[in-house]
DNA sequence: TCCTACATTGGACTTTGTCTAAGTCAAGAT
DNA sequence: ATCTTGACTTAGACAAAGTCCAATGTAGGA
C-alpha cells in the first residue's frame, strides 16, 4: 500500500476507486509522470476513469503538499510523489529521462542579497540538464 | 537601434519588416514576454503580422542562441534576450514578475559525483520564488 | 438504510503552439 | 533599375494540454 495513501487517508480525504487508482500510479522513486501518462496507467486499473478526475486529483495533491508539479520541458506537466525530500532534477537534453538528485549546500545562499531585489525568498528549484549515459555513448 | 538586431543581421539574415519589430519588441533588460505578448506589441507596429511568424522568428532566434526560452510557470514559455550573459530567474510567487539574477559560485559544482548517474553535465537552470516587495507589502 | 455534500463524468471550451499551401518579397544577379 | 528565386509570411486548420460545467453517482456520517 502506497505511502502516499495513508498521507492522503490521514488528511481526513473521502476515499473513492478513482483517488485510489491515481496514488497507486503516483508511487515510487523517480516517477515522474505527464496528467496523461497517470490517466492511462490509471485506466488499466479502472478503465472508466475519466481525464477530469485525474486533473482534479492530481491537482488537489499538489495542494496538500503531497505531490510535486515539475516541468522541464515547457511541455505537459509532470507529477512527482517523492514531495517529502527536498529534491531537485536531472534531465537528459536527448531523451528527456529525469532523475531526482540532491545538490550539496544551501542553494538559497548562492544568491547574493543585491541580486535579491528586496524579495522574501521562500524556495528554490534547480535543473541540470546533460546526457544521460545511454545517450552519451549511442 | 537594438543590439538584437544588430548581432542577427551580423549572421546573414534575411531582414523583413516583421523580424524587425520582433527584435525591438525583444529589447531591453528584464524583458520576459510570452509569445502573445510579443505578437501583441510588435502587432502595434505592424497590424498585418502573424501569430506564426512570430512562433517562426522566435523560433529561429532561439536556435541562433540571440534569446533565451524561459518556462517558470509550466504554461506559457517565455522569451528573454538577455542571452549573452548567463543568469538565473527570480520570480514572484504571487504576481509572476521575472527578474535577471546573478547567483554567485559555480552551480554545476554544487552537485557531487555520485548524484550525477553518470550524466556530462552541460547546464544547468535555477529558478528562485519568493515575494516581490509589492506583493510582500499589500 | 438514507441523506447529502462531495466526487466523477463526458464533452465543450480555452490556451498555447504547430503545420501547410499559397502568395509575397529581400537581395543578389543582370 | 529590374528581374528572379528561394526564403519569408500569411490565414486558418489542426493538435496538445488543461479547464469548466451541468448532470449523475457515491462515501461515509446520522
Amino acid at each position: 500500500m502506497s505511502d502516499l495513501l495513508d498521507r492522503l487517508r490521514g488528511r481526513g480525504w473521502r476515499l473513492t476507486a478513482q483517488r485510489r487508482v491515481v496514488a497507486e500510479v503516483l508511487d515510487g522513486d523517480h516517477v515522474h509522470y505527464t496528467a496523461d501518462e497517470v490517466h492511462a496507467k490509471a485506466a488499466e486499473m479502472l478503465p472508466e476513469i475519466s481525464r477530469a478526475t485525474v486533473y482534479n486529483t492530481l491537482g488537489e495533491m499538489v495542494s496538500l503538499g503531497e505531490v510535486l508539479e515539475v516541468s522541464t520541458d515547457g511541455r505537459a506537466k509532470r507529477y512527482d510523489p517523492n514531495a517529502h525530500h527536498a529534491h531537485q532534477h536531472l534531465v537528459c537534453s536527448r531523451c528527456g529521462t529525469i532523475r531526482d538528485v540532491h545538490p550539496s549546500g544551501d542553494l538559497l545562499a548562492g544568491l547574493p542579497p543585491e541580486e535579491r531585489f528586496g524579495f522574501q525568498l521562500s524556495a528554490v528549484e534547480v535543473t541540470y540538464r546533460g546526457l544521460c549515459p545511454g545517450c552519451a555513448a549511442g
